[in-house]
DNA sequence: CCACCCCGTGAGAGCGCTCTCTGCGGCAGC
DNA sequence: GCTGCCGCAGAGAGCGCTCTCACGGGGTGG
């Protein structure tokens, strides 16, 4: 068998066409579509009419072209496939993100910049095909958003590391969050903490691991038991490895985030090292890698899902031009649990 | 602070303005852009001066209005977010769609059609947003694209349950991987063979199942030994648990993915079952659950990341009016490790 | 009773691009 | 030397919608 029918079938109804049916210009039409005010009930009450007889759906490309908006809104994830696929963060932001422009008139598309080239991404979010974009997860390296964030609304998923000063962006408080973490292990007399950092080219690596430092420094205590990561639970692990291989006694553990604490565990079990006996450990993010950890790890919670919401509603609120706050910072709490 | 700049900044460029530039006609511009042929090299030229000069992008709403193509196609997803970012098979697919496409001019867009109305997803599908839908995990509810296939080319991945005939899909051929599972079963001296199956709405579900079914019914034995899961690992552990409970005996088991393999691992190892001692296992789906699970899982490898890729392909076959199969269908292999 | 509004409507001018069609210049053929 | 092509460029007509503007008719106030 063959190809049965390249392109769209029958011509779609046009604006033109149901003003027609319902003998009215194509403003009205126009006007109850957008459902503006004051048309006269009964000539709306035609359009509707006509509208479903048709089953007339407004023409995107030509309403953008002639109102100079889109309506919709991307997503720009600069990871590999298969680590936004893999980490529950991504689907927390996104479950926000999407929660709240389903009540807008906004549509979310995604754009895995990883897999197009840099340029294809540019031309997409500079093409006209969208009102703004929302970016998570940008690296140090990613310099591209400056030329862009210029001619497009845009709001990160935490701050920026280049042109903070003038991006929009939502963060949790990664800093004030690591040091409560490292704080409740002192409170439980843990004197010799050690830390798995993430990476230090990003914001969440940096400011957990500054919190953390300035914890210890508050107590006196020494800072130098640091590994780092990457995030996943795989490098949690190694990094776990390369922490009990130094030889130095460690009795607490932050972990800058759940999946490498996952990792961790994993090692430490290896190792006949019991949670919280031996090793108490804290934890960064409050997922379904946190809570099915035996014991259940004690970790920093931080709203991600609404970070994803606030995101929405900032880039909405841009795009309409209304006030928006260039910063929004989302606290952390400490949910307590076996680990510690 | 407030907002600093609604909407985009300085005017984009415009055809027009290259053209005026470049000394050309807008006509001339265009077929540079589109770089179409017989153009005079030296003008060719000046208008790409002009295009870097301008730092000009076209405008894809102008140029979709003109040409009724949108260069873009969209995944749809009609699962819940979290199942879309939990389980690794979304990830391969798209995967594979992503690569593909990077080696066109299309971009990739997604609509996760849980977040959003039924409603608001046909409008931003039929409101020539693009020319091509890719859908993945549809279950036999979703009759809502059969509406939308009339009017936009769409491929699915996997058999479609309703209009299947008059549908374009990639799928893998479940009931001969399922078939090939049960027949190492068997060869294995297994005789008490149970399954956990998958949901009787998907056809991985379905075939997976008949599969198993057909292969036990050649070599004359009972197939009542049937739990039901929704692929995830949760839903896994509590098949085993039921399968359990039933007290028949078992020695072999056949998990149709293994996602619900792993789940079901856990539950094997509370009851103190070895495996594959006691039970010789073999799950669906060569993906990371199966290679972490202790000991590996012996499964069914198919080729997601494959299916993805000819979902995009024959998608961009379709929208270009070439010659598509209206079906294709990927073979599965057997990857032997340790748990059969 | 006339001037003034105001409300609902239609006409029409684009939005930025594509694409057909026409036209112009130069070359080959007779 | 004239006709016929062919190759390349420009003119111009839309694509389907939005939005401003002007208009007509029915109140209201003086």
């Amino acid at each position: 068998m063959t190809h049965r029918d390249p392109g769209r079938a029958r011509p779609a109804p046009t604006l033109e066409m149901v003003a027609a049916l319902a003998g009215v210009s194509r403003a009205t039409v126009s006007r109850v579509v957008n459902d503006s005010p004051a048309v006269d009930p009964q000539r709306a009450r035609a359009v509707r009419d006509a509208i479903a007889a048709l089953n007339y759906v407004p023409n995107r490309a030509a309403r953008s072209l002639a109102s100079r908006r889109t309506q919709a809104v991307t997503l720009v994830l600069p990871e590999s496939t298969s680590k936004v696929f893999t980490d529950p963060f991504f689907a927390s932001v996104i479950e926000g993100i999407a929660g709240y422009l389903a009540e807008t008139e906004y549509t979310l598309t995604m754009i895995l910049s990883s897999e197009s080239s840099p340029e294809k991404t540019r031309r997409y979010l500079l093409g006209g095909n969208v009102d703004g974009a929302l970016v998570v997860s940008h690296h140090s390296g990613d310099n591209s958003w400056a030329r862009v964030s210029g001619s497009l609304p845009v709001v990160f998923a935490g701050r920026p590391l280049v042109g903070e000063a003038a991006s929009h962006y939502v963060e949790v408080e990664n800093e004030p969050g690591a040091a409560a973490a490292t704080d409740l292990l002192l409170s439980r007399g843990r004197r010799n903490i050690a830390t798995i950092a993430g990476p230090q080219d990003m914001p969440a690596g940096i400011d957990r691991l500054a919190g953390w430092r300035r914890a210890l420094a508050g107590a006196g205590l020494d800072s130098s038991r640091v590994e780092f990561g990457d995030f996943t639970p795989a490098s949690g692990a190694a990094a776990m490895r390369r922490l009990l291989a130094r030889g130095a006694p460690i009795d607490g553990l932050f972990v800058a985030s759940a999946q490498m604490a996952a990792g961790a565990y994993s090692v430490l079990a290896s190792h006949s090292l019991r949670v919280p006996g031996d090793m108490a450990v804290v934890g960064f993010d409050d997922d379904e890698f946190a809570a099915a950890l035996t014991p259940a790890l004690t970790t920093v919670h931080h709203p991600v899902t609404g970070l994803g919401a606030r995101m929405a509603e900032k880039l909405v609120a841009l795009i309409e031009g209304r006030p928006v706050e260039r910063v929004t910072r989302l606290g952390t709490s400490l949910v307590l649990r076996g680990s510690a």
